[in-house]
DNA sequence: TAGACATTCAACCATTTGGTTGACGATCCC
DNA sequence: GGGATCGTCAACCAAATGGTTGAATGTCTA
């Protein structure tokens, strides 16, 4: 892994993995429930999870057929550090978060 | 802009232009002194100068025939505020944000 | 055992990205 | 004016990205 901070900002750059982070963190899903809301297919939803998974901000776990994706919280910590060193942001805004995530939602998946 | 955190977090995902970002925490600086530690080109500088200020990362002011480039920290602060609705992580640490700055200008240039 | 279901693999495609080079438009200075 | 300097533009290129489809693999269930 040359440099994680590499693969972290390319994961978290696209939308469509940017809303699944998001479902994700209302629960654990399958792989199949979290394509259910795109209008894409079921492969270019694993690829992302791929991606996501490699960036290691999920992990997946399979349980007889099913494999479950879970937040992995702690791989954003290093990219959070990284730029809160550009400006001393106020503290958690927990308020501006709710709102992006509901943009993010309502426009995310079409 | 569809959406500022695409553009955001697609700027920060090359090291070369984190590198920028990290150099002009010390001071502005013109294009030709952003290029001088890099192997590329300057044509290649100018346009990750332009995709960061797309990005809304820096900002670029013509005085003369030379640009000065400055950061402009607070397009950070969306993603920043986005990113740590994912996880409660401790108040900023600055050691831990040194270190990182030192591996990214220590291999960043080549 | 035979389907049905959950997920990935493989091949393919169009678009974007990150780089190059060479020509060009400004601007400074002699 | 004329030459050096600063920076961008335009055309091009290779590689990466984000998507598709269809076949393959593994697992549950009737």
């Amino acid at each position: 892994m040359a440099n994680s901070l590499d693969t972290t900002f390319a994961a978290l750059a696209d939308p469509t993995r940017r809303a699944i982070l998001s479902m994700l963190l209302e629960d654990d899903m399958a792989v199949t429930d979290v394509a259910e809301p795109f209008e894409m297919s079921l492969a270019a939803i694993s690829k992302h999870l791929m991606i996501l998974t490699r960036a290691g901000l999920i992990a997946q776990e399979k349980r007889g057929r099913v494999k479950w994706c879970k937040l992995e919280p702690d791989a954003m910590k290093g990219a959070s550090v990284w730029m809160q060193g550009f400006g001393q942001f106020e503290p958690v805004n927990l308020d501006a978060f709710e709102r992006f995530l509901e943009t993010e939602l309502d426009s995310a998946p079409e």
